[in-house]
DNA sequence: GCCAACGTTGGC
DNA sequence: GCCAACGTTGGC
């Protein structure tokens, strides 16, 4: 099992859509980086979903549901997508500045390569962000 | 709206 | 293979 953060601009595909949607597919990825990070996810994975430009927040978390394949979206072999099925809607959001004074958290590429959209998390960091998330 | 960071493209 | 120019992302 390996965890993940993957990153949507809510204009484009917010966490709202999962909740209708409850499966979709993450296409779109045209980043080498993030497309080789696509590859490594298992079904099963657990990813956290974080809103970028707008919430700037991890708002829930999904499971990998199918691993990578081809893009359907497009003729170029070079890109892949994986699906995804919405899991759990965290209780309490945590918002990018809170995570950057974490000093728990500052290795994780939110912080580090703002730009990266599917990155992967240690299971402490993983944990360190589902705990805050999850407090009464 | 601005700009830093970063990726891609194309000329040489 | 280098690097300037350009485009995109995303935080502020």
């Amino acid at each position: 099992m390996n965890y993940w953060l993957l990153k949507s601009d809510p204009e484009t595909y917010s966490w709202d859509s999962l909740a209708k949607d409850k499966t979709t597919i993450w296409d779109g990825i045209r980043n080498y980086q993030a497309r080789n990070n696509l590859q490594l996810m298992k079904k099963g994975d657990i990813a956290l979903f974080y809103h970028s430009n707008q919430g700037m927040n991890i708002v829930g978390q999904v499971i990998v549901s199918k691993e990578a394949y081809n893009d359907p979206s497009t003729d170029d072999l070079r890109w892949y997508v994986i699906d995804i099925t919405l899991d759990q809607k965290f209780p309490k959001t945590i918002a990018l500045s809170e995570m950057k004074s974490n000093s728990k958290l500052q290795n994780i590429g939110l912080i580090k390569q703002s730009r990266l959209s599917v990155m992967p998390l240690t299971i402490d960091e993983y944990f360190e962000i589902y705990n805050i998330c999850n407090l009464k």
